[in-house]
RNA sequence: GGGGCCGUAGUUAAGUCGGUUAUAACGCUGGCCUGUCAAGCCAGAGGGCGCGGGUUCGAGUCCCGUCGGCCCCGCCA
């Protein structure tokens, strides 16, 4: 069949046990030749030595005479030299083309002068070839193998074997690699032990959609792929294996987005007779040597600190990105019965009024302003009240809605100044937050103000443990159902459950969440208490959970645990906009890999099997 | 379920108000060339515009549908 990328007129086509492209140029077996370094790493100090090399053709210069060819292997590329002097191989290099794979033997040269390539680790060295064999030829590419490719990103996952072979995805997954064995080794150095969790479990109602299998051997039955190994990681603890860790796949069958995939990787560990600052101090220390085995940096711990309220309430979000300023302002004292309707409504309804003080930006264009706008509305706002600061006073749709003396308090509250633009959210507290949150975001994009290098770590604590849902009508687990109540909020779970304060930590770095944890339930009577308050009965309890609630009746140790999502730590890490390019396999937004087309229909053998049948959805 | 952006040679893009034979760069093929490293110079091949309808004398250009990619809301911790 053609290959991939092959042109017409050029057809190549792969024979089994195939010969060579052309009369001139004949495929080789190895023959016992052995490696004697990586392309990337010869040095100076292999001068005068003969070494043997395997790798990939980078580029080829031909000069008629002399001929060039980069050999690039996952440690980097090198220099070979073909000259006239030795015909059989300089007749060779002639015909080679990029990506053919190589085996060549030559001497390590220094480089004439003036021909240095400071750009190249190698860039001293050039090997001058007396042995080459051409262990595969190459289709032509579809895409040229650079690092600064501008490449769509569905033709790259289509041949995703090629994308490979770019150095900055190489390295990335070489970085991924380190970070991963910095991870056991750390943890193991802590008493941690790895312990694998099946991955064929039970369907569980609460939290994403499973992604489901179906038992052949229990007709109408199926198994869940799990969303975390998190009851598993409680019952090591209950079977008492006091530190647990794994580098394990989750699944979660919902939409994706840059930083989230249906499959993808966690750092999950657990420890018993343990608090919410042991779990935090443990893997403060998890991150630093992550930080400084991947890529040499120092981490300053302890990480700040902020409460869920006060993250909240001045970043507008639970994953604040606290490397810039602009924080939210409360005015909802500052324009009570300021005689303003959409205000006045607002604060009657108990409801937040709330603003951010761009400084500087009263130059913001009609066009700015609509973007931010439309920003806020994606949110849920109804709209995006803003005021200009501007030598004349108060340039603003709402100027005329509110007086002298409320337009001064406000100013004053901001600390706003001549040249700032405010903005107002005034909503239930929920879209007021996340409004002017997201409106921050985006002015500090827009501003500049987010600085591009550096890594600003902060936990969030003390999370609300339940949150209500509108759609169910009923109360949902903020962090997941196992989390303990803090001690002191216990007594409120029946009277005021809304308030009750959850032993839940989250590590958010550059305003994404990477982690979260918390202290969970050890007690039957309190797991079981919680599933009530969650609308899950008795009988749905036993049904789903009756395995947890034996088994933390049977002397359950105090514990609790986190888990990182080391897609999203990779991913910042090595400063990629999205965590595909950390995985060597990923999908796409309809959760396909263009590479092997999954996912794909099977034959109806199969289905008959496991007793599915596929149901047509009707056009509607 | 919803909103936005995008599909034109192998790749990345241009293509005006619908109008002759659809442009360019890189890559590819052939030739020349002994110090290049995005090598250089010369010549050449290569697409009918994601797919399916429609409007029109005439459709990359307009309309409808559909498939696919990216970002986001919902969803998801």
């Amino acid at each position: 069949m053609p290959l991939p990328g092959a042109q017409a007129g050029q057809e190549i086509f792969c024979i089994s046990g195939g010969l060579g492209l052309t009369d001139s140029i004949v495929m080789e077996p190895l023959g016992g030749l052995k490696r004697t370094c990586y392309c990337g790493q010869v040095r100076p100090s292999h001068m005068g030595t003969r070494i043997t090399l395997m790798g990939w053709v980078q580029r080829r210069r031909d000069h008629g005479g002399l001929i060039f060819i980069d050999l690039r292997d996952r440690e980097g590329v090198v220099q070979l030299v073909f000259s006239p002097d030795a015909p059989a191989v300089h007749a060779k290099a002639h015909d080679i083309r990029s990506e053919y794979v190589l085996a060549v033997t030559g001497d390590v040269r220094m480089r004439p002068d003036g021909t240095q390539n400071t750009g190249l680790a190698t860039g001293l060295v050039e090997v001058a070839v007396t042995e080459l064999k051409l262990l595969n030829d190459s289709a032509p590419l579809p895409f040229m193998l650079e690092d600064d490719t501008d490449v769509s990103e569905m033709t790259r996952l289509k041949y995703r074997y090629l994308d490979l072979r770019r150095p900055s995805l190489q390295n990335k997954l070489v970085l991924r690699h380190k970070v991963a064995m910095s991870t056991r080794n750390y943890l193991s150095e802590n008493g941690f032990l790895e312990i694998e969790t099946p991955v064929l479990t039970k369907s569980t109602p609460e939290g994403a959609r499973d992604f489901l299998v179906p038992s052949r051997l229990n007709p109408g039955a199926f198994y869940a792929l799990p969303q975390s190994p998190q009851i598993f990681k409680q019952i090591l603890m209950i079977g008492g294996f006091d530190r647990y860790f794994q580098v394990v796949r989750c699944f979660r069958d919902e939409d994706l987005r840059a930083d989230r995939q249906p499959e993808f990787t966690q750092i999950d560990a657990e420890m018993s007779f343990v608090e919410a600052e042991d779990v935090i101090t443990v893997m403060e220390g998890l991150i630093r040597r992550l930080f400084k085995d991947g890529i040499g940096l120092e981490l300053k711990t302890p990480f700040p600190r902020l409460t869920y309220k006060e993250a909240v309430g001045r970043f507008g979000l639970d994953n604040p990105d606290v490397r810039f300023g602009l924080e939210l302002v409360d005015l909802t004292e500052t324009v009570r019965n300021c005689g303003f309707k959409v205000f006045d409504d607002t604060v009657a309804k108990g409801w937040p009024v709330k603003a951010v003080c761009a400084k500087g930006c009263a130059e913001f264009s009609r066009k700015d302003l609509d973007d931010l706008t439309a920003v806020a509305v994606s949110y849920g706002a109804k709209g995006l009240a803003w005021v200009k600061l501007t030598a004349e006073g108060w340039q603003s749709p709402i100027a005329k809605f509110l007086s002298d003396d409320v337009k001064a308090a406000i100013t004053k509250a901001l600390n706003a100044a001549t040249g700032d633009l405010i903005l107002f959210a005034a909503d239930k507290p929920s879209v007021a937050n996340t409004v002017l949150g997201r409106v921050r975001l985006n002015i500090g994009n827009r501003m500049g103000l987010i600085p591009k290098h550096g890594f600003n770590f902060v936990w969030v604590t003390e999370f609300p443990m339940l949150d209500y849902d509108e759609t169910e009508k009923r109360y949902v687990a903020v962090h997941h159902p196992f989390t303990a109540p803090m001690d002191e909020d216990l007594a409120r779970l029946d009277t005021d459950p809304l308030t009750v304060r959850a032993k839940a930590y989250d590590l958010v770095l550059n305003g994404s969440e990477i982690g979260g944890g918390s202290i969970r339930i050890h007690r039957s009577d309190v797991q079981s208490k919680v599933f009530g308050k969650l609308g899950i009965s008795e009988d749905e309890a036993r049904l789903r959970f009756g395995f947890l609630l034996d088994a933390l009746s049977f002397g359950t140790p105090p514990h609790g645990g986190i888990a990182f999502g080391l897609d999203r730590v990779m991913a910042i890490m090595t400063g990629s906009e999205s965590i595909r390019d950390v995985i060597a396999f990923p999908k796409t937004q309809k959760a396909a890999d263009v590479m092997s087309e999954a996912p794909s229909t099977v034959d109806q053998k199969q289905l008959d099997e496991i007793s599915i049948r596929v149901v047509k959805k009707k056009a509607e």
